[in-house]
DNA sequence: ACCTGAACACCGTTCAAGT
DNA sequence: ACCTGAACACCGTTCAAGT
């Protein structure tokens, strides 16, 4: 007789992971993971204290699989940037997910593996290790910044997007010449916060890293033979 | 008597900003902005929509006392990084606004005025007209995630935040030194991304214009006459 | 010892019925 | 023409009461 049993912790996170994957519009509850599950929302809280913690731990389980069959290739910029590829890929319409993980990243081996890594591309990088801990903690908060936010942009509703669209191209194409003159003539080619997120991710974590290199070689002295750069540029 | 009165959206709009700016902790409702007013949540989607549209409109206000006052200063960077900084300091506080502005930016005055800035910048920056539609949105994406994901931080209660923190130092501090020894090593400095965040924000912009500058020189060849900077430095 | 039902204190949104 | 009460379909969380 189908009816009650006992979840796991184990199974209660799988659960809740696949919930999240495939309800892609509508919000993930405790409740409807309860319903999933065949039991009631309260039988969860002895196993979770509250739902940021359930969710926080969904999503080391989703920087796990992210990282799952990564291996480091290239340079330490590629390294890190096939990385946060990844973890921006595993993160992508699991909005809910996404905001948590921004909030106050996860705590377990995936987000041990990915810290790693990073960790390691930036000694590969040579940068100095009295400087790695700050340069990590930059690149953590732009890329946690960066997902978090575009996973933000997709958890609204098409017809709040298409508003939003809406209301960009009013602002823009219905800026008054006289008192806005660049926004007047760029106004056919500016574009809302929502499209290309992809390429714009990766040219602002690129722009970073070679910010990082560039610093690097000012300091180490170790920079590309060809260009000194010793005035930040 | 009291009771039984029309509210402008105007009227709405201020008492929104208000009840945003003045209840940290809990959390903005449609239902306790009814009744800051002395009306039925019912009355307010006369005005609105759907409380996504409300909160768009508040957006552009708080965008608009943001730049209230604001006169560019200095060479295009500094008057980039003075307006994003105002900005920011708008939105602290008030997670819920941050979101929804960082979702999909707001489209009234206030949200004319810092395009406007930020495209004269540009122009002044010496970046080539059709470079600059891209630059402009890579630097509001990068704004706008930094923003909202600062206010997610601040967003969640401290009893969750002190959570988080403890469990970063477990996943930081415990991490087995032969299967983790870069995050071993590096354990006691390493910082969770909730910490030094007005820092992080200025030196992540900083690096990030500092890059369009390099850039700059390098198709238009007026870069600062020392470093030529050919090579993406 | 474990789980459940029912409740508490909320949400955003709609709409028939009132004035 | 405007507003309201009441309802709908939800939330996260708690806890006495059941098995």
């Amino acid at each position: 007789m189908a009816g009650r049993r006992r979840w796991s912790t184990e199974e209660i996170l799988d659960a809740a992971a696949e919930l999240l994957r495939t309800s892609d519009t509508d919000s993930f509850s405790v409740r409807k993971l309860a319903a999933a599950l065949g039991t009631d929302s309260s039988s969860l809280y002895r196993h979770f204290r509250s739902k940021t913690e359930l969710l926080r731990a969904v999503a080391d389980r989703i920087l796990l699989a992210a990282v799952d069959g990564y291996h480091p290739e290239g340079d330490w910029k590629q390294r890190i940037t096939a990385l946060a590829l990844r973890v921006r890929e595993a993160f992508r319409q699991q909005p809910q997910l996404a905001a948590v993980w921004g909030r106050y990243a996860s705590s377990g081996t995936g987000s041990r593996l990915v810290m790693e890594e990073v960790l390691q591309a930036l000694r590969a990088a040579g940068v100095p290790d009295e400087e790695i801990p700050a340069r990590y903690h930059r690149i953590a908060i732009l890329i946690a910044a960066l997902i978090a936010s575009e996973a933000g942009v997709s958890a609204i509703t098409p017809e709040e997007q298409e508003q939003g669209m809406e209301l960009f191209r009013v602002a823009v194409l219905g800026a008054d010449p006289e008192r806005f003159p660049a926004l007047a003539h760029f106004a056919r080619d500016v574009r809302p916060l929502g499209v290309d997120r992809r390429a714009a991710f990766e040219e602002i974590l690129a722009a970073h890293l070679v910010h990082i290199e560039a610093h690097r070689a000012g300091f180490s002295g170790a920079g590309t033979p060809s260009t000194p750069c010793d005035t930040p540029c």
